[in-house]
DNA sequence: TAGAATACCTTGACAGGTGAGGTATTGTGG
DNA sequence: CCACAATACCTCACCTGTCAAGGTATTCTA
């Protein structure tokens, strides 16, 4: 029922930047890793994919350059910069932040209730 | 850092119909619980909220009457309908879901991990 | 040798959020 | 008493991110 790709409008860049955190990798590959890692519950669609590299270059994020395959097609790598990772940093905290209000909100949950006795 | 509001994008809805679950409740009202119960971290802009009061009206998750109040500005209070929980209910659930994934795709999350050694 | 798979890309339409504007009433500090 | 904040509602035009649908080119495989 719930929109998934609503959801995750605020968070692809995110999720692309983690991956790319890792190693650098291509559009075709890091869409692989997020479908299996998702169980194939999220895909990104090209056109998202591409439209969130483009803005992520824009922002001097990550950046790119084509792979030498002397097989197969061609292949244009992405690799985060140290902006990106700053960026990726603080977009973590704010997700596991924001994560828990949400579930207050909607769940009505008793994970922030805890956190709160904690601070006491 | 994070766009809070692209997140919130496909929850508006659903943090409105979980507040009406409790009680019926009207726009500004409902503004204020939700700034509260996030700290403030969150806010509903009011076109925000009166386009989704709008959308929950269509599609009949809620209904809505004048209230009678004999002082103050009028107000128009909603109320959740049957359709309206059940469409709630399977939008807790999914977020339940979608939280844990994006949490392994943003964080690298070990709540998911956690859950999958207990499948086994 | 046809078709699936890999790999890239663009365009236009669409939906939800929101800034900026509006109306009307009541409470309140000076 | 009066200005202003607060309460309470509403609309419209614009922006941004997603995505269906289209495209190209190469390589692997049945």
């Amino acid at each position: 029922m719930l929109n998934y790709s609503d959801i995750l409008r605020g968070l692809t860049d995110t999720i692309i930047l983690e991956q790319l955190n890792h190693m650098d990798s291509y559009g075709y590959q890091i869409n692989k890793v997020i479908k299996e890692y998702s169980h194939a519950k999220i895909e990104l669609k090209e056109a998202t994919l591409y439209t969130s590299f483009r803005r992520l270059e824009d922002g001097e994020l990550i950046l790119s350059y084509w792979g030498d395959e002397n097989s197969g097609a061609r292949r244009r790598y992405y690799s985060i910069t140290p902006k990106g990772r700053e960026f990726l940093k603080e977009n973590k905290r704010d997700w596991l932040e924001i994560q828990g209000i949400i579930d207050r909100l909607v769940v009505g949950n008793y994970r922030n209730d805890l956190a709160d006795l904690e601070k006491n």
